[in-house]
DNA sequence: TCGATGTCTAATGTCGACATTAGACATCGA
DNA sequence: TCGATGTCTAATGTCGACATTAGACATCGA
């Protein structure tokens, strides 16, 4: 079993994000290098190290010689955000829509029932996770290195305000109905519909978050 | 006249790009931090930093413990990155097709005939120049901020591509065809052309560019 | 001859210290 | 009272030094 290993850097930046996906971190906040190095017991390099890769992911504003802070996005921001993520997965998805077979068709349609009985028993971080299986599948088709990475780095970004506010996006029935319509697409191969209902899909729920 | 402040990282950013630019640094090769540190005349510190954004934005590769490297692009690579970037304008030009004034369309013809011009007397600098104001232009209508980061962040990298070959791509005709093609599509208002346009515009130039 | 092991070093990772700056707050004068 | 100016400091920007590691190359034994 090969060690593992991890720059302080990295540890860093899982750190944060951490803190910024259990709330103990939250728009506005300033993160300072010092004290985040005393807290973790290392020097300030890898921690401003961390500070840059926060930045070019939008988790962290940097202020040359003020500060670094969490956002504060504001509603466009965050419809911006969903959309985009919905361009880039609308088009990967419609890409390789052919590419899915009746058992990865049914494995959706399933993990579609198992986010609905999840948030039925109001257990988001299951539903969460029944939908990030989802959207992998959904996507795994898809082998475009550039949009693949431009995907995961606005995950992480839209990941925590998810995280915050599933509770109040949508009921069990409205989230079965969200994805079904999603894989009923697929199953059209109607790849102006596919791109469509993945796109409003997610500028469905960058809406209802901006108005939070 | 207020004076630009830069941090040594901004400047070392600036100055690794240049050199990508004008080919004194390509595929393969290394950074040496310490080596570049040396040739600037400062610390390795905003060096580092440097190349945490430089890696971030896809112009370094880097291996840990190890060293930095110029990526050596495969084909596919040229491709998807071109292809993600055609995605992304395509869409942002759709949303806002019917934004445009006459004067407008007519500056994006007046820069396409420019371009064709330059390319006739093989001023590729110029082609590039005009080209860079046409597809600004574009998508100066869209103000989805994310939307827009993307597009820029990988324009930093593509620019260098093209930089580079652009003589070997397209004759002026091309030129102006390829670019006409928008501009129709632009003023036919016909939303399914204007993204399929656009996205083919940029995956003809990743193909062509991917065998080369 | 070739695979395993050892050695060395160039390059990166991290440290603690010092320099600089933005902004908060105090002071002063009109 | 309010705007201009001064002071102070917390926070960032950068420095040079030291620790660690990957990989190149040498050596050795089967």
């Amino acid at each position: 079993m090969p060690i593992v290993k991890k720059t302080y850097k990295d540890q860093v930046v899982d750190y944060v994000y951490q803190l910024l996906l259990t709330n103990e971190l939250g728009p506005g906040d300033q993160l300072k290098e010092s004290l985040l190095a005393e807290q973790m017991g290392i020097s300030r390099a890898p921690i401003r190290e961390a500070m840059k890769e926060l930045i070019m992911n939008g988790l962290v504003d940097y202020r040359p010689q003020v500060g670094n802070f969490i956002p504060v996005l504001s509603p466009k921001q965050i419809v911006d955000s969903y959309t985009t993520r919905g361009v880039l997965e609308g088009y990967a998805v419609m890409e390789t829509c052919d590419q899915f077979s009746a058992e990865e068709v049914d494995k959706l349609e399933n993990l579609t029932e198992q986010m609905e009985n999840y948030a039925d028993k109001k257990n988001h971080k299951m539903v969460i996770e029944a939908g990030g299986e989802f959207h992998d599948l959904l996507i795994s088709k898809n082998n475009n290195v550039q949009l693949l990475e431009y995907t995961d780095r606005l995950s992480l970004k839209l990941h925590i305000l998810f995280f915050k506010y599933l509770g109040k996006l949508y009921g069990p029935s409205e989230v079965g109905r969200r994805h079904r319509e999603i894989v009923e697409s697929v199953k059209s191969k109607d790849l102006g519909l596919i791109e469509k209902v993945i796109r409003q899909h997610y500028v469905e729920t960058g809406s209802k978050i901006a108005i939070l």
